[in-house]
DNA sequence: GCCGTTTTCGGCCCGACTGTTTTCAGTCG
């Protein structure tokens, strides 16, 4: 997708651009970037269509960086880019993601030490060649180094949401294969973790050759890693792979059982088939030579004495123990895990994306944004924009938040004129400040429909003055939701240090709702804490969080992160109907 | 470098935090 090549290059140009303590010139590339990336139509084919004067209706986009694309479409370069790389050859993209290494740091040591990559940074970190330097230390020495070893841990795994558009693509293109006749994602994929090191899918035909040669042609392939009878594997342009196995249909459930594992989960469903008598394999589930199961992944469980077990549980971490108690009647069983379709809105969407920012149309976007809700067959859709201690996002002040509601009361006038069915809520993210107050007045609070509110700053205090800070926010009886309330991005930064059993205990006593944020680096809380969340009975709201509309399908991660987690619909705040919603929310 | 108007150039994303250079640059959100 040139859209997307474009928008890295334009990205890197304001790295550069920052290096050499530009001004401004940094943002506007970003702001072209952004605006690329968020495109629906082909760059390419506007040029095509309207040439340079199109390009320049793109927002963002003016006679230089115009000029720019059209060089890029001619030539597949950009010279101003190209000089850029020449004179700083440098690999920024990676050395961007240590955390504390910015343009200035990367550029100063580049000159300095010749670091151009990860792997010199680490050798000069490591022979203490970095604190000696100007304007670095022993502490930004030590924090490289950290930023280094966090990075590794995950190295080589993709998110989520960055993998599944793609392969969700490739999947479609399979699906509609005459000679496919069934078809279903595997591994950790399946299993929706929150990272993925690569995408397994399985096919069960009686023509493995026609799907495989149909596979490996597929758009967007970089490289062939092997193509044999019934396997290939390749890797994608986004840098992940993608392995295909056909397989007959006599084994195509035991198959699925076995490449979804967990590598735990299979080991002690093999246990429980020895115990039987029984033998369990990827080819199926045999008694002696006999193949008595392995057509379908619900006669796999079912021949070695389980209820079929929901492949976002397969972690073993209880779900063994629930499905035998199940099978033998007994309680807790398996839990009837939250739908992907029994969501009925999205309480966490901000109205100002970047790319309007600077447009005055911010009632249209809200209006658009309700219209997707519709289409995506939601009920209601919530508009809670940050606050005005966040100065970088446009923060609203309790003036602005009130006229807000004004415009949004019209425009669910105009909704209901229209017949139509959704209902735009009202609300806001504010931010907890340090003290644990909130950053707008509470009779302002009060008008809204709901109330949001998250740490934004001050990542870094310790666990008691973390855990006092969120106590006191939820002691508001105006706070209706904590959003990511563990602070985490995936692969960048760790949550933050607080007591999570205290921090739960005075959720339940307030009744305030946890969010599990949908945002793929988010995935905030994760599984796991939804598990200890549920554990206590705390409610939890699954939010997509949107800055663009488009953001609004993250809540398939969302739901797929709170089924990780156990959690089910009665556990999910907006499973509930708007009514339901906010008269369950007037009860704090 | 882009945008929007003040139509020809001034404003653009800014406050907190961190580490270090002790008065502030770089990074982050």
């Amino acid at each position: 997708m040139v859209n997307q090549e474009l928008a890295k290059i334009f990205n890197e140009m304001a790295q550069f651009l920052e290096m050499d303590g530009v001004a401004f010139k940094p943002y506007a590339y970003q702001r072209a970037a952004l605006s690329l990336e968020t495109l629906n139509e082909d760059v390419g084919n506007i040029y095509r269509q309207g040439g340079i004067k199109a390009l320049l209706e793109i927002p963002g986009v003016g006679k230089a960086i115009a000029d720019h694309i059209e060089e890029y479409l001619k030539t597949g370069k950009i010279k101003h880019y190209e000089d850029y790389k020449k004179k700083l050859p440098l690999k920024i993209d990676e050395l961007i993601k240590v955390e504390g290494m910015g343009p200035k740091k990367i550029k100063t040591l580049y000159q300095k030490l010749g670091i151009k990559n990860l792997k010199d940074l680490e050798k000069a970190a490591k022979a203490h060649k970095i604190a000696p330097l100007f304007g670095f230390g022993e502490t930004t020495e030590k924090n490289i180094l950290q930023g280094l070893e966090f990075l590794k841990r995950d190295k080589g795994r993709f998110l989520l949401g960055y993998i599944m558009p793609t392969v969700t693509d490739i999947f479609e293109k399979l699906k509609n294969l005459k000679e496919v006749d069934q078809i279903s994602l595997a591994g950790s994929l399946r299993r929706k973790k929150e990272t993925i090191g690569d995408a397994d899918i399985l096919v069960a035909s009686k023509h493995p050759a026609k799907v495989m040669d149909f596979f490996v042609k597929l758009d967007g392939i970089e490289k062939i890693w092997g193509k044999g009878g019934t396997k290939a594997s390749v890797r994608m342009r986004e840098g992940f792979d993608v392995d295909l196995r056909v397989l007959p249909e006599k084994s195509y459930g035991s198959a699925l059982q076995y490449f979804t594992g967990s590598k735990e989960h299979n080991i002690i469903t093999r246990k429980i088939a020895i115990e039987k008598g029984l033998k369990l394999s990827e080819y199926g589930v045999f008694k002696g030579k006999k193949q008595i199961a392995g057509k379908t992944e619900e006669d796999v469980y079912k021949a070695i004495g389980l209820p079929f077990i929901e492949p976002e549980l397969r972690e073993n971490e209880g779900e063994i123990e629930a499905a035998l108690r199940q099978a033998q009647g007994k309680l807790p069983g398996l839990p009837k895990l939250v739908g992907y379709n029994e969501i009925k809105g999205d309480l966490h969407c901000h109205s100002k994306p970047d790319e309007v920012k600077h447009s005055k149309n911010l009632e249209n976007f809200i209006e658009e944004l309700a219209l997707s809700a519709i289409e995506i067959g939601y009920e209601y859709i919530g508009i809670s924009d940050h606050t005005k201690f966040l100065k970088i996002d446009d923060g609203l002040n309790e003036e602005q938040l009130l006229k807000q509601h004004e415009a949004i009361k019209k425009i669910n006038e105009k909704l209901k004129n229209e017949n139509s069915k959704i209902r735009i809520l009202h609300g806001c993210e504010a931010n907890i400040l340090n003290d644990g107050s909130i950053d707008i007045k509470d009779e302002v609070l009060e008008k809204l429909d709901y109330v949001i509110a998250g740490v934004h700053s001050s990542f870094k205090m310790s666990k008691q003055e973390m855990t006092q800070r969120l106590a006191v926010a939820m002691q508001n009886p105006n706070v209706d939701i904590i959003s990511h309330p563990t602070g985490r991005l995936i692969g960048r930064r760790e949550e933050y240090q607080m007591d999570f059993d205290k921090i739960l205990e005075i959720a339940k006593k307030t009744g305030t709702i946890l969010e599990i944020n949908a945002n793929p680096l988010r995935l905030d809380l994760n599984g796991f804490n939804i598990r200890r969340a549920k554990a206590q009975g705390i409610k939890m709201i699954i939010n997509t969080d949107s800055h663009q509309k488009d953001q609004l399908t993250f809540m398939e991660y969302g739901v797929a992160q709170a089924r990780r987690g156990w959690a089910e619909k009665g556990d999910i705040t907006n499973t509930l109907s708007a009514e339901e919603l906010l008269k369950s929310l007037k009860q704090k």
